[in-house]
RNA sequence: CGGGAUGUAGCGCAGCGGUAGCGCGCCUGCUUUGGGAGCAGGAUGUCGCAGGUUCGAUCCCUGCCAUCCCGACCA
């Protein structure tokens, strides 16, 4: 049956939404797909309903195909597994908790690892059952801090999760893969852009792990590609150490440097008074010596000194990923407990002997930025109040105890693989994929027995895509500023067939089309308002944005109606009989 | 959790001490029908909540709540 939109659950506005910032939120509220119902928490009108079932639709036969099996938990769980597993506490605020009559404590899932790893447990223990992949499509809780940009961030949405289980990490390296490529070809048949890039596996744990974002400058991750194919998170971007390159011979030397704290005034002063023999200095010849502290699950501090070149800041996230804990920059407690540290004039080296390290007279950690050479020559902090050491040569006059690759990324830095300069940019997060290994399998006791009789523990994978995010991640790459543009893949309809003018032959066209349509399996949307004006429906229609629209209107007296493709612009004056094989031909 | 903004009709907004308005949408009638029609008539509100000031508060004051934006956070 074709929509018809004389008596569809529909109204479109006129006007943007207020609260709307992003075009996708904006253009699925106003086009009537769906409205809010609290923040971030939407209700799904039966345009948007039909877009999301099509996504899922594809979704279902492509894990089918990867040979995933389809099961359905429930969203309302007990919190004795995510207990086990520690996510209960981890997951802090972000969890939707609630009780029941008897004071038991509930929550509305967030992810759904710990109960597929038990009710694989339940049912299975024999090395012969595996390997298993099993997913579902289900609605996912998260107390967002802030829900924001319509579907694209909220407190419950739709996620496609899949799990795998194998007996070793050869299974799993080929189930990661049956999965990736199942990722591949859905976002391929959504007609969306995608890059893939290496992540960090975050408090999901695992060994490995990687997104696939959609470029959109309104992506809330910041990603680094180079023109010939590397991309990664920047969280995940792993440079390799510079190679080491001849010192020059200019001895190191220590010299007073009032009021320079900083390093552009270390710089400045520096050009001034100690100029450097072949030029200016720059920021880039400073190192800079941060000191950090690191907070472990269990709220204790240690610090450790990162040496970077004194024109890059530390990113924390990179940090956090580096050292895999919480990262701070040192507090002013941190350095009334370190009174040895100066701040502001800190460096590896003091009185012509190693300062920071472990073995050290610090006793502090002392890693580098993986930029610093070997032979390389720096002016940095000589650990005195006001004074500085030029010259401190890499390798001749100090040393480390390892590399700390946490240094900002910019434009323009060369990619880790040598495939050229580095750009950034930003995407949207639509898939994860996550090698868990045996976190999980371990936490729950998930083990079976091998074929030698012993009982080992199941290796994991987890692999999500969030259905709902999908449906604003099309609608803000397929839209203009008339409406939407749904690729035929998911449109609410294949073909919009508008009735225009009050002429009863061209109601009359459009009834025929409709059914002419439909019995080429094409899902129709007629337009059969009476007494609405032609103008009105086409606005409607590009709003809508289903791929192709018939016009039935006054051609029709001369057997003629109108072939309009939504996401060229494309019209054409087609004879009614042929436009349905015409039709046909170009989609 | 910090910073900012905003809460008035289904949607978008105005009003600012004297008990509420405009546009769109909605209902009725007539006209109109290829780019969000015209005319006439009509329905719709705890002016976010609670206190306070005042003869009188949507308007001023205090507190709270909510929403949106920026940031922090975000499998």
């Amino acid at each position: 049956m074709p929509y018809r939109l004389s008596s569809l659950f529909l109204r479109t506005l006129r006007e943007d939404p207020a609260d709307a910032e992003v075009e996708s939120h904006r253009l699925l509220v106003r086009a009537g797909y769906i409205r809010r119902a609290a923040p971030g928490v939407f209700s799904w009108l039966p345009l948007g309903l039909m877009v999301k079932t099509k996504i899922e639709q594809i979704v279902r036969e492509e894990m089918a195909a990867a040979g995933a099996q389809e099961v359905f938990f429930p969203a309302l769980l007990p919190k004795e597994p995510y207990e086990v597993t520690g996510r209960w506490d981890d997951y802090g605020d972000n969890i939707f908790r609630l009780k029941d009559r008897k004071d038991a404590e509930y929550l509305l899932a967030p992810t759904h690892e710990e109960v597929f790893t038990l009710l694989v447990k339940d049912l299975y223990n024999s090395y012969k059952d595996l390997p298993l992949s099993i997913y579902q499509i289900q609605n996912k809780y998260r107390d967002e801090a802030r829900p924001r940009a319509g579907l694209l961030r909220g407190r419950e949405f739709v996620m496609k999760d899949a799990y795998s289980f194998d007996v070793t990490d050869e299974g799993l390296e080929v189930s990661y893969q049956a999965q990736r490529a199942a990722y591949e070809r859905i976002f391929t048949r959504l007609g969306l852009e995608y890059v893939i890039v290496s992540a960090d596996a975050g408090a999901m744990g695992g060994s490995k792990s990687e997104e696939f974002l959609s470029p959109s400058e309104i992506g809330e991750d910041s990603f680094v590609r180079s023109a010939s194919g590397f991309a990664a998170n920047v969280e995940a971007v792993r440079f390799s150490q510079s190679p080491a390159i001849t010192p020059n011979k200019q001895a190191a030397e220590d010299h007073a440097s009032p009021n320079t704290p900083t390093i552009a005034t270390l710089v400045s002063f520096s050009n001034e008074n100690h100029p450097k023999p072949d030029g200016t200095w720059e920021a880039s010849d400073t190192l800079k010596n941060v000191v950090l502290a690191l907070i472990a699950g269990d709220g204790k501090r240690r610090l450790v000194t990162v040496g970077i070149p004194g024109d890059r800041e530390v990113d924390q996230k990179r940090a956090e990923a580096w050292f895999g804990c919480d990262v701070e920059q040192a507090n002013e407690a941190d350095f009334k407990s370190h009174p040895e540290l100066v701040k502001g004039y800190i460096g590896p080296r003091k009185d012509s002997k190693q300062f920071l390290g472990l073995e050290a007279e610090s006793k502090i950690e002392y890693l580098l930025d993986p930029r610093i050479a070997e032979g390389s020559s720096w002016i940095t902090g000589a650990n005195k109040d006001q004074m500085h050491t030029w010259h401190l040569t890499f390798g001749r006059d100090f040393s480390a105890d390892g590399i700390a690759d946490i240094a900002e990324i910019r434009a323009g830095d060369p990619a880790p693989d040598g495939s050229g300069p580095l750009e950034m940019a930003r995407g949207i997060e639509i898939g994860h994929i996550f090698q868990l290994g045996r976190k999980y399998a371990e936490a729950l006791g998930l083990k079976v027995l091998d074929s030698n009789g012993k009982l080992v523990t199941v290796t994991m994978g987890s692999y999500g895509i969030g259905v709902t995010r999908l449906v604003a991640v099309i609608a803000e790459a397929c839209h203009d500023d008339k409406g939407l543009m749904w690729p035929d893949s998911v449109a609410p309809a294949n073909l919009h067939i508008i009735a225009a003018g009050k002429d009863e032959a061209a109601f009359e066209a459009a009834e025929s089309l409709t059914a002419g349509a439909e019995a080429l399996g094409l899902r129709v949307m007629l337009d059969d308002r009476p007494k609405v004006s032609p103008g009105v429906k086409f606005a409607d229609a590009e709003l809508i944005g289903n791929p192709w629209i018939i016009i039935c209107g006054r051609g029709v007296a001369e057997g003629e109606v109108e072939l309009w493709n939504r996401v060229t612009g494309e019209r054409s004056q087609v004879k009614i009989d042929s436009v349905l094989a015409e039709l046909m031909a170009k989609r």
